[in-house]
Formats: structure tokens, C-alpha cells, sequence
DNA sequence: GAAAGTCGTTACCAAATGGAAACCACCCCT
DNA sequence: AGGGGTGGTTTCCATTTGGTAACGACTTTC
């Protein structure tokens, strides 16, 4: 196909064009079992260790939190700071952007159906 | 177990009250592949007929689009009205409730990370 | 009379997701 | 020396999800 020479542009086709949504890429991140709670939780306590995060969210298995906290890491939406004592201290926060998240969570309350 | 007498009450314990996100049932509503596409264009266009949407959300096919616009209305974000005309054209478009998620998604948009 | 467009439905299949249970090293307390 | 708490990992399994391809009825156009 060289220069494909648009023989018959349809009158409607510029109203066709692919809409992307742009806010598509940050929702994806909050897909996924229980990662909103992770953020509720963080921002409404500013920063959390492992084990009370686990206690507040209440059903949450070990592997499942370690899992969502990692991929929020990865997104950049939560930070992580590992103090190495013996028993190691883990915290947990959110990022500029993962407050920013937290802020439309508390909007998104307000909508409810 | 009966009348379970809270023998001993951890101090802290009232800190780890579970905290739910409330955001979280709606958010729920625009898990799955195209959901937020699908608002989104409705949003910007208004309504749209079922091909329009086909054509305009890429890569969709139109098993996963019913689908989704079924999810959609059942959840209350999306209206649909069929005109019993052959062929039949069949248009959909968002409720209030839909309106207001397409209102956070233009927020969203602003975040990026 | 054959093709294309309307708006879907119905298999069928592969991949991703979520959860329960067991385990790890190390320490403190009794 | 045994039980509990720290912050995880690992294995295994069932469910959910998304996608492709084929088909449906009916009309208009070539």
C-alpha cells in the first residue's frame, strides 16, 4: 500500500476517528482486587507498615497484598522504605501521584449510584 | 462460639478498624477491557449507534461490546433505546450517574503520572 | 440473486486472576 | 524450649476474563 491515495473518504469518517480515553491508563492500575483499599487506606493514614495494612483490610491474604503493593510501587503511586532490623520494619505511603488518586477516590465517594 | 467476650482488647485495636473504600463498588463498574472507552466516547459524542461506537472504539469486537454496553446498563451508567425499524437501530447513551463518571474521567485525564 | 450493512448471539479456547495453605528466618517473651 | 509476631514467598488450584470465528434475520443496493 504507497501513499494510499484515500480514494473515497466517507462524508462521517472524521467523526469516526478513535476516541482514546486518556484517564484509561491510571483506572488500569487500579484494577485488580482490593487496590483501591490499599490507597483509601495509605491515604487516610499517611503511611502504614505491612502487618496493619493487612489487619484493616480486612480479607486480604498475605500474598495477594504483597502482590498489590508491588505493582503500586511499580506504577509509582506508592512508595516503600525497608528499615533492616531484626524483625525487618516495612512502611509504606503514597506518592505525589498516588495522592493525587486518593483524592478522586474521595471524589468518586460522592457519586455512588 | 457464643457471645464471644472480647477477652483482651488490644490497645491499638480501634486504629485498625477496617476502612473500606467506598469508591470502590463504582470503580468496580469500569474494571474489564473498554469500559472507560466506552463511557468516554458516549461522553464526548453525546449518543451513538452501535456501529459507530464499533468503528470508533478500535480493536473491539463486537461480542465483548455487547457485553460491555449490557454491564454498563445494568450498572446504571448507560441507557439504551431500540427502534424496532429493520434493520433495527439501536442507540445508547450515559444516564446521570454516567455523566458524572464521564465528568471524573476528564479529571483523571489531568493526573497522568 | 448475491453482497453488504443492521445488531447482535453462540460456541470454543487460551490466558490472566485470585485465593488458601504451607513455609521461611529471625527475634522476644515466658 | 515453645508460642507468637515480623514480612514476606511458594505451590497449587478454580474461576474469570477476553478474544476469534461463525452464524442469525432482515433489507437495500448492485
Amino acid at each position: 500500500m504507497e501513499t494510499t491515495p484515500e480514494t473515497s473518504l466517507r462524508e462521517d469518517a472524521s467523526v469516526e476517528v478513535a476516541l482514546p480515553c486518556a484517564a484509561d491508563t491510571l483506572l488500569r492500575k487500579l484494577w485488580g482486587q482490593w487496590k483501591t483499599h490499599v490507597i483509601y487506606v495509605l491515604g487516610e493514614r499517611h503511611a502504614c507498615r505491612f502487618g496493619v495494612l493487612r489487619r484493616t483490610i480486612t480479607g486480604i491474604s498475605p500474598k495477594v497484598l504483597t502482590q498489590r503493593l508491588r505493582e503500586l510501587e511499580a506504577d509509582g503511586l506508592v512508595w516503600r522504605e525497608q528499615e533492616n532490623t531484626i524483625p525487618p520494619k516495612v512502611t509504606y505511603g503514597l506518592t505525589q501521584t498516588g495522592l493525587a488518586v486518593h483524592a478522586v477516590l474521595k471524589d468518586i465517594e460522592k457519586i455512588e449510584v
